[in-house]
DNA sequence: GTTTTTATATGATACTCGTCATATAATGAA
DNA sequence: TTCATTATATGACGAGTATCATATAAAAAC
């Protein structure tokens, strides 16, 4: 059926965000191609008309879930300075909105255990994702020494995806509400630390 | 044919160890019940003599990655007094022997991504060894408020297995070990902080 | 030495899922 | 109106895997 020419396109990349979404919330394996195209209202036939495997849509959708998360960091930090940036950052990140919505979730919090061990494109794609997000950040810290603040980046990016990932993890709510404010307020305050120690 | 009385149990008990060591390398998925018992020299259809199900398995394998877990805790603390305990753990925890070495590592890095998706014996085994270890923690911990120091171990120990879990995210190796070095001091300053301020 | 017990093995079943060959149908072009 | 194109559907195959019924064999008990 001969449609607008840029239909099949618009349909890859309906697919690719119905498996960006599937992929957080139920992780590689779980993930199935049937499933991502009965999302979309196809059926499991057509998939490989768009896709070589279920690998490269693995692989398109970690790019499509950091292409997310760095829009959610472009429009959450807006045109402030970079300490008020990097704060508004945590405090969208470490939140209780960020936990319970993992599907559209930062896939560094939601896929760091699956990707340790995946291999292929899926794995690339993470491993470029994560340099691009602590890049982002790298380049708003103080400092002069690429190095070091791309070391600091990606410690803050650890500690940000850690806080959620536990706090997704225990069951008790209030214990996983109080863990996000503490962590909140801790990396705040390397933040500040660093800030205040470079204007001095 | 009639082992020795305990015959039964030993063998319970070798393939819990093996599927502690397999979950934590390749996550409830892909753990395979036949794998495992292959593992054990066995094979899969004495299964079901032993464990109800996989999920059955599954909690009993959670269960013995935090009993290991808890005696790593103890052989690395010692007697040492609090502080230098809660130092020697942080120490031993953010490293990168730690993040090599994950089928024997900690199971919240290991495995809080796929718990979080997880459901039955098994997540309820992960939260109960969540807690007991955040309570190791908090035992330490100088302050009075048993909610706060709670709250305050559950945030420390995100940190720590946040940053344990992107080191072993990131493809970089300098990156990596950076990364552990920047989390390592940053955890040990809020632990000191926390000291300091208590006996201030 | 024979019998009985029971831990483990063999083999089968059912289901899920990735993959692909082939069929279908809708639409723009002729 | 008919034809050619092609996105999607149908249906099948094979691999992996959880589960279970039944068989086997080894050791303890007599």
């Amino acid at each position: 059926m001969r449609y607008p020419d840029d239909h099949k396109q618009e349909t890859r990349a309906r697919v690719v965000k119905a498996a960006a979404r599937s992929l957080r919330q139920q992780g590689p394996d779980r993930l199935a191609v049937a499933g991502v195209m009965a999302e979309v209202g196809l059926t499991h036939g057509g998939f490989y008309a768009h896709f070589a495997s279920k690998e490269a849509l693995l692989g398109a959708a970690v790019e499509e879930a950091f292409r997310q998360g760095r829009k959610r960091f472009a429009l959450t930090t807006g045109d402030q300075d970079a300490r008020a940036a990097l704060e508004a950052y945590v405090d969208m990140y470490v939140s209780a909105a960020h936990r319970d919505g993992r599907e559209l979730g930062c896939p560094i919090t939601a896929l760091a255990g699956d990707m340790a061990r995946q291999a292929g494109p899926a794995r690339e794609a993470f491993d470029t994702g994560i340099k691009s997000l602590i890049g982002g950040i790298a380049s708003r810290l103080p400092g002069e020494n690429e190095a070091a603040n791309t070391a600091l980046a990606g410690s803050l990016m650890a500690e940000m995806a850690g806080a959620v990932s536990l706090a997704r993890a225990v069951a008790d709510p209030a214990l996983s509400d109080n863990l996000l404010e503490q962590s909140r307020a801790a990396i705040k305050a390397r933040i500040a630390a660093v800030f205040e120690s470079s204007d001095r």
